[in-house]
DNA sequence: AATTTATTGTCAACGTTTTGTACAGGTTTA
DNA sequence: TAAACCTGTACAAAACGTTGACAATAAATT
């Protein structure tokens, strides 16, 4: 968990109890007894929380609330006590861990406003830990559906934004993707697909060296229950479709975050669609795409708007993929 | 990966009960008359059980359902446990048998073989999942040095001789460095670096698309203690550069793994190193790297020989980087 | 076949430990 | 100055622990 030099306390305990949902006694009491957390202090004595403790005492919380003894879990890291409350819940009640009780709608919207300054703040001062310690506090806290539509997806937004008006330079955005790329494993993690599946590629065509948008495509499919796999940035046609053939994937998610004046995307975007065929469902996302609407609409391709429009095709496609393979097996 | 941490002791009997199936009066009286399990106790003497007493005793449930007599069995080990159900159930239960694989006495070499064997099959079978889990397996049978030398370095190794005969395609690349990458977590977490760790950049020259030699890089520098912002691959000298200052870098580790008839290579060498001047050291390493000797040694840059060869220079860097550190606080 | 013996799951009684909650009186913060 | 915190203490419900006993079977012996 790489030890976070995070000196950033600044939550009261009143604070705390809200977002963890641990009363303030009991969070004094865990602390005097157990040690489970040790918070900085005022001058005047009193504690002072960081976003790891709050996501600590949520931890804590959740794995008390499932019978574990708060004794003899106080003391854990906190990497152990996720995989504490990952066993116990063998993909029972999703619900659960996506909308925990304890934050209301509103409350989770500002916090992952507060993450989202964070986060920022992080990728501007090119401090890869930091952001990666934010996210990960940020996904206890919020959950991973959350997580991506709360924090994850203005972020990126704003680090495209901050890109154009020269805010930003391309090594930002290069770090920030390594950053999310190891963090898809936590958030496979959470989610573990079953083997059934139906499959994906994600990329981006020549040209587009962006990689933001197709990262998030990517994690967002991943915990729609597909199989994803992402190629990563500026690959030609023929290499996109060969990883189609490949993993015998039913479905082909690019992102076009920048509009170019050359017709490069809209030549590669035909050739990907020839090579692959129309068994194969072609979805093109990202900030840029409306502005080949031209070729999209050529091949067929639906204009993706906005979150849930992305996740409604992505649901039923599989619904459709596992229609069609009962088919098969009968 | 949740691999059971089986030498944390943390549930109590309550939890043991709803897990394993057995009633907490049962399971003291089966330690009481046949030591079945050993659980520990606490200071007040509660007795606090671990995943693997929790395994036995449902087990021991199982085969006494199945009319095997408690005080027969109560002594046996999981392993003949598991035996004994697998017997007992042609078909039915077979859930929760997988032999840890704790005492082998191979060598690791031959582990490492076979790994990557495997490894290398699933990339040529562009199946991500199997290469993760391969993985995955192969770090916590060998640790993450030994996974690194044996395992990871040679088959990165084949990956780049193979690519060149054309049995390999520039996606198989992309695919595996999307999986290392989102590995990069699990290492990073094994080998916690300490806050005052010093930092190094890592990239590939523009021209260098090839990643995978960096990111043997990056996570070798890790393992030395080192705190890695790896950029990925084919980054202009000035994006470089400003990572290096960002971050404050005292190293910079470039990769080249392919010779080219142009000099762009050696061009941005040579910008790449004015840039950052002489307080940052510059290494460069990569199956090419020779290609350049020219270049390098114009620069001052040492050519790179091997695993041991890196190591060494990594932690005779980081030595005179706390000596300097130290003065500094002086 | 009848009787004795051993095994095994369950309970009850009664004391101790754990753990969440509460409150009082003083201090800090905004 | 009011609201929020701190420390310390206290308390009660829930959960555990030990001991010992008791049927219901199963196994062995007469």
């Amino acid at each position: 968990m790489t030890v976070t030099n995070d000196d950033s306390a600044q939550y009261l305990i009143k604070t705390v109890s809200k977002r963890s949902g641990v009363k303030s006694d009991l969070v004094r009491a865990w602390e005097r007894r157990y040690q489970a957390v040790n918070p900085v202090r005022t001058a005047g004595g009193h504690r002072v929380y960081t976003d790891q403790d709050i996501a600590r005492l949520k931890l804590l919380n959740e794995a008390t609330n499932n019978g574990h003894s708060i004794s003899q879990i106080a003391q854990l890291s906190l990497d152990d006590l996720k995989q504490l409350i990952k066993k116990e819940l063998p993909a029972s009640n999703q619900e659960f861990i996506n909308t925990p009780s304890t934050a209301t709608n509103r409350d989770r919207y500002e916090i992952a406003q507060d993450y989202n300054e964070k986060c920022y703040a992080a990728v501007l001062a090119f401090d890869a830990q930091a952001l990666e310690s934010h996210f990960e506090n940020a996904i206890v806290e919020l959950g991973s559906e959350a997580f991506i539509e709360l924090l994850l997806s203005p972020l990126l937004g704003k680090i495209g934004e901050r890109w154009k008006t020269g805010e930003l330079r391309p090594v930002h955005e290069h770090m920030t993707s390594a950053v999310i790329r190891s963090l898809t494993y936590i958030l496979r993690n959470n989610n573990p697909c079953p083997a059934n599946a139906p499959r994906m590629i994600v990329s981006t065509p020549i040209g587009q060296l962006h990689e933001l948008g197709a990262l998030l495509a990517a994690i967002m499919a991943e915990l729609c229950g597909w199989q994803v796999t992402h190629l990563g940035a500026n690959l030609p046609a023929e290499e996109i479709a060969a990883a189609v053939k490949y993993t015998n994937a039913c479905a082909l998610t690019l992102s076009i975050s920048f509009a170019t004046e050359d017709n490069i995307v809209a030549k590669e975007i035909r050739r990907i669609k020839k090579l692959i065929g129309n068994d194969v469902t072609l979805i093109v996302g990202g900030r840029a795409a409306s502005h080949f609407q031209g070729v999209l609409t050529e091949v067929g391709v639906p204009n993706i708007q906005g979150f849930a429009h992305f996740r409604e095709i992505l649901n039923q496609l599989a619904s459709e993929y596992h229609a069609s393979e009962k088919i098969l097996i009968n």
